[in-house]
RNA sequence: CGCGGAGUGGAGCAGCCCGGUAGCUCGUCAGGCUCAUAACCUGAAGGUCGCAGGUUCAAAUCCUGCCUCCGCAA
């Protein structure tokens, strides 16, 4: 009998490739198996592409399983058999049945990047900052049947500043839950057990999931709004707008500002790459991406006749 | 073989269909004007036109192959 923690991993994106790689790290933990989304066609070419946790798994040599969903009870059974300490759920897409969530001794624990019982959902991190929070953070909680509603273990905070992107503060906050955890669980080692606290009742909200729609710019909101939707959604699902001839124009980096300008029109653009928002006030792009170009920036843009001054976005 | 766009001085583009002197908007450098300037004027430097073949008197431009980047979609 070992005395290590054992532990079932199971997580898909590339953010959390580092939390896998601190708990393979660990002395006193060693990694049972490590869960992941199924290989799935990607990109370009729709080359079926392992995730990125997949790939750090197999770099370990780890075992690697891809169930499509824990619908089939061979894969719960086979679960079940792996006889985890614990089971750590990172971003891994998809929702865990009850059977998996109470097979291990001390359960499931997952990272959240929110401060719970605020922003329970799949883009917490957007949400925050969309909505005009003026914090967030990270929790480490236990999971249970309703979703994002499990007894917290350990939660840290940071401010979200007129800087912060989606990008900007997951990079913060993975990390910082990864510390969490590793805390969480050094203290089960030592102690035996875990310390959950129940979330409070009040101060529930929840988001739902982003798709590329909701990047899409309407310049009838005002400056703030729409300076909260690009930094919240950059750099995923991205913001963008429908230039005059129809094609996309995606914003990957825009500042508010209070310019006086004598042509009011939602979407009208101005010199310099300023475009009217619904508040009278305007937006000065930084920089954009034309439909099949690079990332390039509004002088660039502005020169290469991909704006127009006088021309309206929609 | 999912659909599509693009590689031309430092940046963004035009030119390609209808082969024949390297163009535009900027940037950079020098000088001028100005109290001054990201403004204005004058001048200059800077490019094997992604790579390799082919056709031709002649290829950025036509033909073939390859490489690279990107939008959509997932």
């Amino acid at each position: 009998m070992s005395d290590k923690l054992r532990i079932a991993f199971m997580g898909s994106p590339d953010f959390v490739v580092p939390t896998l790689e601190a708990l393979i790290d660990h002395p006193q933990i060693e990694i049972a198996c490590v869960y992941t989304q199924p290989p799935r066609p990607k990109g370009r070419g729709k080359d079926i592409q392992n995730t990125p946790v997949h790939d750090a798994a197999l770099k370990h040599t780890l075992e690697v399983r891809t169930p499509e969903n824990f619908k089939d009870s061979k894969d719960i059974e086979d679960f079940q058999n792996l006889n985890p300490d614990v089971a750590i759920v990172a971003a891994y897409g998809m929702m865990l049945p009850e059977e998996i969530l109470t097979s291990p001794k001390h359960g499931c624990i997952n990272i959240h990047p929110s401060l719970l019982p605020r922003w329970r959902g799949v883009s917490p991190i957007q949400f925050a900052l969309w909505k005009g929070d003026s914090k967030t953070g990270v929790t480490v909680m236990s999971l249970v049947k309703e979703m994002d509603a499990g007894p917290t273990l350990a939660q840290g905070s940071i401010p979200i500043t007129g800087e912060s992107t989606a990008q900007s503060l997951s990079d913060i906050l993975w990390p910082m839950g990864t510390k969490l955890l590793i805390e969480v669980l050094e203290k089960l080692i030592s102690t035996g057990k875990l310390a959950p606290t129940d979330q409070p009742q009040d101060g529930v909200t929840f988001c739902h999931k982003l798709t590329k729609d909701h990047g899409r710019i309407d310049w009838t909101q005002s400056t703030q709004e729409i300076d909260l939707q690009i930094r919240a959604l950059n750099p995923w699902p991205g913001t963008w707008t429908i230039l005059p001839d129809n094609k996309r124009l995606k914003i990957l980096k825009a500042t508010s500002t209070n310019h006086e300008h004598h042509e009011m029109r939602s979407g009208f653009i101005h010199k310099d790459g300023c475009i009217m928002c619904g508040d009278k006030t305007a937006l000065q792009l930084e920089t954009v991406q034309p439909e099949g170009k690079t990332p390039m920036d509004i002088d660039a843009a502005m020169n290469g006749g991909y704006l127009i001054e006088g021309d309206i976005l929609s």
